[in-house]
This record gives structure tokens, C-alpha cells and sequence, in this order.
DNA sequence: GTTAGTGCAAATGATTTGCAAACAG
DNA sequence: CTGTTTGCAAATCATTTGCACTAAC
């Protein structure tokens, strides 16, 4: 079975719930479960590790949050972009992240997968540095 | 002190070493460590799991294979065909992939982190959708 | 011989899961 | 109440590492 529409998967409104889905949507970029686990931790409200796991998995099936893949190997999450693709220039150190954004990379992107004959191609692409105040 | 030139990271020629790169060389696509210590397993060569991915590593650092994370998590390698900076894009439904590359996004890329006063920016990008003949 | 490289098994670290207690509706 | 959801701790899984041992040069 599955649900007649829309906001699927939420069965009960959970204190912990809301609180995970409010960390996400507070932060700007990407993050792991663990730092929102940290960042609710932190601003009192007390949630599980695993239950933020289990959140995050639920909002990535429902399509509610990306979830992108670090270097790492560790899972990124954040919630899904408006309508606006855009991407993240992230500080390796400090973890700042800045919006950024271009009409050429996604028309790029777009002339590329036509060119091999992909179709519904998606793309993912994060920039990461040293903001300036982590320089030297 | 380090190599006068080229292939670098190479000290010592060993059977095990020859038969991981072979194991990468002979597979068409990504493989994952576990799946080439299988590979190596049947064919009869004993490599000990950790030296798969010790081997994989040095490889990928010394950037003649690609490294690439499915969903699950788990590292992919293969080797690499260029030498060039490059991405992929990959089909989601048989695994294919091919190697995209453009002078035009990298000089985005370093012209954005520039703009943002970041440094030492390296980017991750990857396109994933239907080839040709997963297509409908 | 020396030293780098290997294999194993134990250590990690992220993520998952089992299960009894806590809570929403 | 009654079925969900939580939290903790134990369990997984891929990957890494410590260390005694073997092989390359």
C-alpha cells in the first residue's frame, strides 16, 4: 500500500521529529547525521543518535532531503532545494558553506548528458576549500 | 626524498600488487575492494583483504584509479583511463560510465572558490541518470 | 641482512537494529 | 488503551591499523 498523496510518510508528530527536521532546515548546507545529531544536542534538545537516523532515512525516501555521499564514505543530508539548483562551496576546516550557482554549469550538465545520450540525468557537485579565514 | 619522475609511489614490485592492479585492469567498470578480493580469491591468487584495499588506496592517491562512492556507501574503483582531471556520468539502472570532462567547468569551478576568497578548492561532480539503452 | 610489504585479527567509525519503556492519538 | 516511536546498547559493515612475519632488493 502506500499513501493517496502528497506528504507521505509522517504517521505521528514527534517532539524529536519536528526537531531533527528543524536542524536540517536551519542549517545552509549539508550535513551528517551526526552534526545535526551534535547541533540538537547542543541547543538543549535532547534526541536520539539513532533516532535522527532514522529520520534523515525517512526524509530521504520520502524525497524530502538529499542525501549526497562524502569523500568519506559518511552520508550528507539537506533539505530539498526549493526550485533554485544551486550548489556549496564548504570550508574543509571550519565548515562554512556559501550558495553558489551558474546557468553555464547546469546547461553544461545538460549538453553533456544529451551529448552521450543520457536521459533524467541529475548532478551533484560540491566545492571544498579553505574559506579566508582558515587560510594560513 | 621521492621519485626523479613518473610513476611514483611504487617501492617495491610485489606479486600482490601486480595482481590487484590486473584484477582493476581486466574488470569493465567500478569495482569495489571486497569484489576484487573475490576476484582474486576464485582465480586462485591469495591476496589478503587488506592489502586489496592498502594497494587500492595507494593507487587512488597516486590518482591512477578513481575512486567513487555508490549509495550504500562503499568505495568504487577503477582504473583510471586519463590522466586529465575528469567526472563521470553514470547510468543509475546498468552501472555504465562514462568519462566527462570539460576545461570549461574547472575554470568555473576556480573562478567561483576565487570569487569567495577560498583556497586549495578541489570539487567532487557527478551526473547520474539513464543511458541509451536503459532508456524506457 | 634490511626494510618494505603482507596477513591476520583486533580496532574503528558510521550506520542499523532489537527490544523494553515512553508517548501520541 | 493500543500501536508508534524512542533510546540505548549490542550488532553490522566496510575499512583501517597494529604487529609479528615474509619477501624484495
Amino acid at each position: 500500500m502506500d499513501e493517496p498523496k502528497g506528504r507521505a510518510s509522517w504517521r505521528r508528530g514527534t517532539r524529536q521529529r519536528e526537531s531533527v527536521v528543524d536542524a536540517l532546515g536551519s542549517a545552509r548546507g549539508f550535513r551528517t547525521a551526526q552534526q545535526l545529531h551534535g547541533q540538537l544536542e547542543r541547543s538543549g534538545r535532547k534526541v536520539g543518535l539513532a533516532t535522527v537516523y532514522r529520520t534523515l532515512n525517512e526524509l530521504a525516501e520520502a524525497g524530502e532531503v538529499d542525501v549526497l555521499r562524502a569523500a568519506s564514505g559518511e552520508a550528507l543530508f539537506r533539505r530539498c532545494a526549493t526550485d533554485d539548483h544551486h550548489h556549496h562551496l564548504v570550508c574543509k576546516e571550519c565548515g562554512v558553506s556559501v550558495e553558489v550557482g551558474d546557468r553555464a554549469v547546469e546547461a553544461w550538465v545538460g549538453r553533456t548528458a544529451r551529448r552521450h545520450g543520457f536521459t533524467d540525468v541529475t548532478h551533484a557537485l560540491e566545492l571544498i576549500g579553505l574559506c579566508r579565514d582558515c587560510t594560513g
